[in-house]
DNA sequence: ATGGTCGGATGCCGA
């Protein structure tokens, strides 16, 4: 079972480059960010005439998150629990049946700047609802993959300029310790696993501004967590890097993981 | 038309 993260940066301006990837991904199933549309406007058909079950949790304008799927869905479900208050559409989960059942966890995690004032207090008050449902997630023994763009630069090689990010809610200490903390209880970051001993890279976004992509100016903020249920089944993981070439794309690039499962 | 660059929604905001 191939599963991504793809932060698409609208699904209307991206439609195009999105059906293109799918095609040559191989993947069984995707959870996508930045939707930027409500449920009603998704162009659902679209995916299901290409064969994909669309599960979506949108909301007007920003944020906006969904799962395109090759395999059945089971118990999907929208919003982060914690805060019956919170009106933003950043997290959706769903089962997805393989040869194994694989809880799937796609999150959009707020970008919090600017630091200090009352985004980066949400940022980091998501992130404590993160770690409860975390918690839980790790709780129930099965393989859980949560994946998606987590808004946090872990360390310096995660940035090609770190000295650029000082102050910045992506890569200030106490997003990083807040991440640390989640991934701490018993979860496995499967870029890592790859290529544990890389110094710089893999990135998964560059800015559209200042050159950044020519420049390979690029963090990386697109995450898989694994329980050890699913760090036990993988076979491979990666970044598609070259989604980032190409007509209109995201600012943002696929990230893989491939379980026996 | 909206700073730089985009997308979505307006008469800029969020990233």
């Amino acid at each position: 079972m191939k599963i991504a993260s793809f932060n698409i940066n609208g699904v209307k301006a991206r439609i195009e480059a999105l059906t293109d990837w799918l095609a040559g991904s191989e993947a069984d199933v995707v959870v996508l960010q930045e939707i930027k549309s409500v449920d009603e406007g998704f162009p659902r058909e679209h995916f299901e005439d290409l064969g994909w079950t669309v599960e979506t949790h949108g909301q007007k304008g920003f944020n906006g998150v969904a799962i395109l799927s090759k395999l059945p869905l089971e118990d999907v479900t929208r919003g982060l629990p914690g805060d019956d208050t919170d009106e933003q559409a950043r997290y959706i989960e769903a089962t997805v049946i393989g040869a194994r059942a694989v809880r799937i966890a796609g999150l959009y995690l707020p970008n919090g700047n600017p630091a200090p004032g009352p985004k980066y207090d949400y940022k980091l008050a998501w992130m404590e609802r993160l770690k409860t449902r975390a918690e839980e997630l790790l709780a129930g023994e099965m393989p859980v993959v949560m994946l998606g763009d987590y808004n946090v630069i872990p360390q310096p090689r995660d940035a090609a300029k770190p000295e650029q990010w000082t102050g910045d809610a992506l890569f200030l200490p106490e997003s990083r310790a807040a991440l640390r903390r989640i991934a701490a209880e018993g979860w496995s970051d499967a870029l890592r696993l790859a290529d544990p001993f890389t110094d710089r890279g893999p990135f998964t976004f560059w800015d559209y501004q200042a050159g950044a992509w020519p420049k390979d100016n690029g963090i990386r903020i697109d995450h898989l967590l694994l329980s050890p249920e699913a760090a036990d089944l993988v076979e491979e993981s990666g970044v598609d890097r070259a989604a980032r070439d190409g007509d209109k794309p995201s600012d943002h690039v696929p990230v893989w993981v491939r379980l026996a499962a």
